[in-house]
DNA sequence: GGGGTGCATGAAAAG
DNA sequence: TTTTCATGCACCCCA
């Protein structure tokens, strides 16, 4: 493999580190990443020394607090670094030693760049790890995954490993059972670090003790006792036993404080591989500084996040306090393969759940997002096969056999673990889940965690609701789990996804950010097939309805206008734009306003019409009117009109929902009617006020500024009337499509007599001789009419007696008669062509005919018409309060056909008054 | 007929 | 291109 800068290639390396002892290509295995350096990139080290780097990498600057002295890896100067003075009088170094401040202004001196500038001197390194090489030796086929400049000492031929910034080092050894303390940044300037000295907190030997108990979570300042210096950790038996398995913290829960970032402890995991220790980037047990976390963590990634590289890691920024990303334990089959998605995140509440009041130590194994397959009555919980081949039971039959796994309350679950063969693979599902995922009340897109309590090594499960899931895309969890994961990249998406959250001052917590990584998962993936329970429809309807409530036409987007079937519809080629929800009304005058809420002072201002405001406004921003562009201008809406179109908004909403949820189209036709009754109520009373009240019934696609029929027409009763033989496009629409409406409710009456004698005659001549139906009395040949026939002449005879029941609907028959108390005497039987001639005549004639002046006259006049056409309650106040006609922003689409001849109707209304008077 | 079981399928992610 | 896995569905068993 061609080194970066192109080093002289070396094949040989040997580490000298007696606790290592690796020769040639690093003990059998690849060379990798060893601590990160200062100014980016990692040192190299072989298998096992990279073991011995786990072990001292954070211990080394910080072990001889306690005894006192340190000395300078490159002078040799012996350095106090327990005490005050010199707390600053020393660089931590990329090699994991320690630089003190004289050394620290030479050191870049003695740079030397990968294109062949000379090295500077190498410092001996006792008992440490030390490569060896041959400059005409191929490395090949390493990975130098970060690929920091790989140097020949041209006196020893020692490689030198230089970073990026030029400045070497010697890979530095340390000595086992070195002790550590918290580092913590105190100042990152120019690149040149300063380190902060603070309590020792760790020694190396705790560092092999495996796991996290209970009184060492992050909850509580973990007690570490020091541990023999003198004792090499690979020979410790101690530490050999907690090499096999042990286990290296990962802190990522780093909480702010002031100017400091102070790191928080940990998930441990156990490792049973020193080569796969390194292999796996093992946690590190201690507290981090930012810095250290965004540097040493990287080498933990299997591969290299996707997301966060090349930004900035902001250490100032908060970054998921309180969230445990750990990767799991590397052991088991397959333990190189585990997905980032499944590391097991887990919070100390979790921990602490998990564990309760034992000593027991949680090893955080996996965790899983529940499906809508998992969370189903099917009771099959798929595992990720990585998962369970790594930390389940081996099963070599796919009846796989009995797992108990006990929840964080102690319940024991029995759950059968088996596998099906799938293309050639398998499928591992843990069966039985239902008792357990109904006791949890689980749902899909909760998110299930196992662990292992150890001693003992029971599974343990824990889980999340999917409120508090935090669901990052694998990148993000890598980026994460690496630490180069960068708050920054994170909250800005958050905040611009959440601002609702951040408009309630709420900061993008944790929360926020599960939510957002929740749902961009589920979108994003196969969890997109999340089943929903009702829970979520209504959250997705509720956001939907209110998406829809602030959509608008973009500002530049003309509708072009077209007719379908006799009716207009706006079209818009530009996508609607959300603006903030705004009130419009209709004024006596016909005029349209639009009210708009300020959010500083909460007063209600008038807008133009075309206006789209953005999702904050205030009155400062109010440039179309000087009189009120500050929130000390006083409203200019009285109490009680401000009330009365609040209180007609929020009817309208919640009629509106009622719309969505509830009503069939019948309903719809019912409270279409109701607002043409209303309509028409307030337009007999829209002339006591500077503004008419009066409910319309605008579909969405009306829009301010539109000029269809309906938007154009002028309140009920109000503006010029209308000669009854006037021909003017207002009123040819208004008569055209009463006369469709009416012609479409006989063609539907039609299609369904039809049917029904269809059925009636397949069923006569089943069951009857042929002829037989001939042989039915008069009587039955009634009662076997359609209905619909009978209740059309029903709604004629209503309509004889002045009640226009747009609502008449067969199916809604008895409920139309109950509605009008007993049954009436039935009309003589009309033909469909008599119904149809009716149907056929204009409106303004039929009702001429039939004496009818106008809806609002028999509305207002209190008639009978209330129980055909009955108004809203809030349109009855509406009346009282009269003063502005509030606009419906929407409708549901099947009310479109009723609402345009509700329209219809009021310009019939007009126009029929115009004719009366 | 309903529920459980095992397998197949295909979308999405990973390599 | 391969692998993973969520889910559909056919089949079987049982009430």
């Amino acid at each position: 493999m061609a080194m970066p800068g192109g080093v002289a290639p070396v094949v040989a390396m040997r580490c000298t580190n007696p606790a290592c002892g690796a020769t040639a290509t690093g003990g059998g295995g690849d060379w990798r990443k060893g601590w990160p350096l200062r100014s980016g990139g990692f040192a190299l080290l072989c298998d096992k020394c990279g073991l011995a780097y786990e072990q001292f990498v954070f211990c080394d600057i910080f072990h001889q607090k306690e005894s006192g002295w340190r000395d300078c890896s490159f002078c040799g100067k012996r350095l106090h670094c327990g005490c005050v003075a010199s707390k600053n009088s020393y660089d931590l170094l990329d090699s994991g030693g320690v630089q003190c401040v004289s050394c620290m202004k030479n050191s870049t001196a003695h740079s030397v760049t990968a294109s062949g500038q000379v090295v500077p001197k190498l410092f001996p390194c006792q008992n440490n790890l030390r490569f060896f090489g041959k400059s005409d030796e191929l490395l090949s086929g390493r990975k130098f995954e970060q690929s920091p400049s790989l140097m020949l000492d041209p006196r020893n031929e020692d490689i030198a490993i230089v970073n990026k910034s030029n400045h070497p080092f010697m890979v530095k050894g340390i000595e086992a059972g070195q002790s550590s303390s918290i580092l913590r940044q105190k100042e990152i300037e120019n690149g040149a670090r300063q380190i902060k000295w603070e309590q020792p907190t760790l020694s190396i030997g705790d560092m092999g003790r495996p796991f996290l108990t209970r009184s060492q979570s992050a909850l509580e300042p973990p007690q570490y006792t020091r541990r023999d210096d003198n004792k090499d950790p690979t020979t410790d038996s101690t530490t050999s036993e907690s090499i096999s398995e042990a286990c290296l913290s990962m802190s990522l829960g780093i909480a702010h404080n002031g100017n400091r970032m102070e790191a928080t402890s940990t998930v441990e995991r156990p490792i049973l591989s020193p080569t796969t220790a390194i292999a796996e980037g093992r946690e590190l047990t201690t507290t981090l500084s930012p810095f250290q976390h965004a540097q040493r963590a990287r080498h933990f990634l299997t591969r290299p996040p996707r997301v966060g590289e090349g930004a900035v890691f902001d250490p100032t920024k908060d970054i998921f306090p309180h969230l445990r990303v750990a990767r799991p334990p590397a052991e088991g089959r397959g333990r190189n393969q585990l997905l980032p998605r499944y590391w097991p995140r887990i919070t100390d509440q979790e921990l602490q759940q998990i564990s309760g009041d034992s000593n027991s130590t949680i090893v955080p194994l996996f965790e899983k997002v529940l499906s809508a397959s998992d969370a189903g009555r099917i009771g099959r919980l798929v595992l990720p096969k990585a998962c369970a081949e790594a930390y389940f039971p081996p099963i070599s039959q796919p009846e796989g056999r009995p797992l108990t796994i006990q929840d964080a309350r102690g319940k024991e679950w029995h759950f059968q673990f088996r596998f099906w063969p799938n293309n050639n693979s398998r499928m591992y599902v843990l069966e039985g889940v239902t008792p357990c995922i109904q006791s949890l009340q689980l749902q899909a897109g909760d998110t299930v965690t196992f662990s292992r309590i150890e001693p003992g090594g029971k599974l343990v499960m824990g889980f999340r609701k999917a409120t508090n899931t935090v669901s990052l895309p694998d990148s993000q969890i890598s980026a994460i789990a690496n630490g180069s994961l960068l708050s920054e990249t994170l909250f800005s998406t958050a905040n611009e996804n959440l601002g609702v959250a951040d408009k309630f001052g709420s900061r993008p917590d944790e929360g926020s950010l599960q939510f957002l990584q929740k749902r961009s998962r589920n979108i994003g993936s196969k969890s997109r097939r999340f089943l929903m329970d009702s829970e979520d429809a209504m959250e997705l309807k509720l956001t939907w309805e209110e998406a829809q409530e602030l959509l608008r036409p973009a500002p530049t987007a003309k509708p072009t206008i077209v007719m379908i079937e006799d009716y207009e519809f706006e079209e818009y080629d530009e996508p609607p734009v959300f603006a903030k929800r705004s009130i419009f009304t209709i004024r006596a005058t016909g005029e349209q306003d639009q009210w708009i809420q300020c959010d500083d002072c909460s007063k209600w201002r008038r807008l133009p019409l075309t206006i789209i405001v953005a999702s904050k406004w205030t009155c400062t921003d109010n440039s179309w009117d000087p009189k009120s562009c500050s929130c000390s201008a006083p409203e200019e809406l009285t109490p009680k009109e401000l009330q009365s179109v609040l209180q007609q908004y929020e009817e309208m909403r919640r009629r509106k929902g009622s719309y969505g949820l509830k009503l069939n189209v019948a309903e719809m036709d019912a409270s279409s009617l109701d607002a043409l009754a209303t309509a028409a109520v307030f337009g007999d009373v829209g002339n006591q006020g500077t503004a008419s009240v009066a409910t319309t019934t605008k579909h969405p696609r009306h829009r301010p500024g539109c000029t269809c029929i309906v938007c154009i027409q002028p309140p009920s009763g109000k503006g010029p009337k209308h000669n009854p033989a006037c021909t003017c496009n207002v009123c040819m629409t208004v008569r055209r499509r009463f006369k469709t409406l009416m012609m479409r409710k006989k063609q539907r009456q039609s299609e369904r007599e039809e049917a029904e004698a269809s059925k009636k005659i397949a069923w006569v001549n089943r069951d009857e001789p042929e002829g037989s139906n001939l042989s039915r009395s008069p009587q039955t040949l009634d009662t076997t009419r359609d209905s619909s026939d009978v209740t059309m002449l029903d709604k004629v005879a209503d309509m004889n007696k002045g009640h226009i029941d747009l609502n008449f609907h067969p199916a809604a028959r008895d409920d139309h008669q109950g509605q009008h108390g007993a049954p009436q005497a039935r009309p003589p039987p009309a033909s469909m062509m008599g119904l149809l001639e009716v149907a056929n005549r204009p409106l303004d004639n039929y009702m001429k005919q039939n004496g009818l002046t106008s809806l609002a006259g028999e509305q207002a006049g209190g008639s009978s018409s209330t129980a055909t056409v009955p108004p809203a309650p809030v349109e009855s106040e509406e009346r009282t309060s009269n003063e502005v006609r509030v606009a419906s922003v929407e409708r549901e689409p099947e009310a479109m056909a009723v609402d345009e001849a509700v329209g219809d109707n009021q310009q019939d209304k007009g126009v029929d008054d115009a004719a009366a008077t």
